[in-house]
DNA sequence: CTGAAAGCGCTAACAT
DNA sequence: ATGTTAGCGCTTTCAG
């Protein structure tokens, strides 16, 4: 094996070619004789060569790299997210690069500074808490959002988060319940407030009552669920119901409140948000809103690579499907 | 703001000294005056200026990536080691990219790729079924394997599998279970064989009776637990306890066996391995044996920094202890 | 169709 | 302490 990585100058030498003869085998094989380009191959296999991206990278002006910053690479909800971004990706030669926002110091701080070290030709942002300021930048690599976004400045893929909850409500009220309480997410979280609002409004629609002392606040781990399990424990006025901003609470909820005895469904109808794998095998299954995470990660990478081709920061912004899933968590209210 | 990113050159007219004042000042701060350094900081701030990384990168021949290599990025198993790994590399200023060997083509030919193209200064396998070709090249990045390693040519960081099923053994026998089954992961896969290897020993060593059809195949997923349910429920003869390579497929046997009325612990103990978090929020709780994906993480990263800090492609292999995590769904075995 | 030459933005010798 | 210079390895005009 050799010591060093052969370059295009040896590959050349080899071939007995120009490097620039080289460098167009490889990217555009199309305007190279026939017996040139055999003379290349041939040499590329000898030695051993591969194209240095750095070099080509910092030529081109582009790096084959995109960035996706999220507020928690210890969450696995970004799992199937980065797999099927990966997969969207490497089909078109790019490489992911992640980032966890919570790294590291400021994180506006840490998205300036990936925007501006040409490190990436593009950012997907997971973190719908980050800054709003300028993220369009002419010169600088195009972002988008791939979570709910405050300002609609930016080209996102979003999820009908909304939809979900209005969708969790009226399964609940179909099956006769009236006093359905919710749990959010952390307050301040756009995902947790846009649930929450798509439970208000359709709790509001349904003329069904909205009680302040049946929303919870939760901050989707599901140590949290388990909290709001001892709270409604010990409420005398419950609801019948509970739906949950994200599975994992629906999870802790379940486990808290079973070990002290309540029964689900029973005593209390609950429905998750994300359909994560577990929920089908838990007891009782856990009823919940499905959102495609798989879909997710491939439209974002499709947006993006778009814009990436079309040196543009403007795409066509998608909204993700939601459906409920129906298991044994929720059941018709007891009379 | 501006169309165009500010380049050194930039930074230098606007500060009015030369590049490599500016690049000093920014690298090696200690070499400038006071009185220049000022000046420089100030014209970066103005124009906002960010150190190229590809630039810098071709410079210095290193990239200041790590590629982090798994088997399957949908695995939430990888969730915590990746946070690990990115929060002890951004220390370090190194990025982290990711890569799914089962994506794209020949996972081998990947590897090499990714080892040829200078994207990266060192890589992390996690996927033990890559080939054993040559990974330590002189010249090539240094790569460590952070998983069960067939050839101990490569520096790893490992945890302690056949301990952790010994563990395992160990707390059922210690409850009065002599009937003990086992459920492995895919064939072929090195941790399963490892686990397997484990929970053999320590059945011998415990004099124990070791039996081929209380040895069930899964492949690490919730659904393949759920299939060995009805396997075992369908068994005349069956074992008072089962430990199962993965939580995943613990998890998935207890919902399908509760499912089928079968009660667990009383008529079936029930042991997984990792400590995913859903764990302790199950009913029963799943007693497990914790392995500190965290740790992996943080270990595995430090020994490829401080390889790739020594130029060399050798160091201090590690293995990571494992523990048992005693919950509820064991209890002694029912006479 | 191929080669020569320039230069992407940066850093590290080497001078001064 | 600072500036000058020479590339890192590649791609892409521009000539021929």
């Amino acid at each position: 094996m050799n010591r060093k990585l052969a370059t295009i100058q040896d590959v050349a030498r080899v071939a007995g070619v120009s490097a620039a003869t080289v460098s167009r085998t490889l990217s555009n094989p199309s305007v190279v004789a026939e017996p040139t380009r055999q003379a290349v191959l041939t040499a590329v296999e000898q030695t051993g060569y591969r194209v240095n991206r750095t070099a080509a990278g910092l030529r081109r002006q582009r790096t084959g790299t995109v960035i996706a910053l999220v507020p928690n690479l210890a969450n696995p909800f970004f799992s199937q997210i980065f797999a099927a971004l990966s997969a969207t990706l490497t089909e078109a030669n790019y490489s992911l690069l992640v980032a966890d926002t919570q790294t590291g110091t400021d994180p506006d701080a840490q998205l300036a500074q990936h925007l501006g070290s040409g490190q990436a030709d593009g950012l997907i942002l997971f973190d719908g808490s980050l800054s709003t300021a300028p993220l369009s930048i002419p010169g600088r690599p195009p972002v988008i959002a791939a979570c709910e976004w405050l300002g609609a400045d930016i080209p996102s893929v979003q999820v009908e988060n909304a939809l979900g909850a209005a969708l969790a409500v009226r399964h609940l009220a179909g099956r006769g319940h009236r006093a359905i309480g919710h749990v959010t997410g952390p307050r301040g979280n756009v995902l947790a407030e846009s649930r929450l609002e798509g439970f208000r409004r359709a709790m509001t629609d349904l003329g069904l009552p909205l009680r302040d002392d049946w929303i919870f606040e939760g901050d989707y781990s599901m140590r949290s669920g388990a909290a709001v399990a001892s709270r409604i424990l010990s409420m005398r006025d419950r609801p019948s119901a509970l739906f949950f901003s994200s599975d994992e609470m629906a999870i802790g909820f379940m486990g808290a409140a079973q070990k002290a005895g309540m029964a689900i469904p029973a005593d209390m109808s609950v429905v998750g948000f994300d359909n994560i794998e577990v929920c089908e095998h838990l007891s009782p299954a856990l009823t919940t809103i499905r959102q495609q995470r798989r879909l997710i990660g491939e439209r974002a990478a499709r947006l993006l690579l778009a814009m990436i081709e079309d040196r543009s920061h403007h795409g066509q912004s998608e909204r993700i499907p939601v459906e409920l899933i129906e298991r044994s968590s929720t059941a018709p209210v007891a009379l």
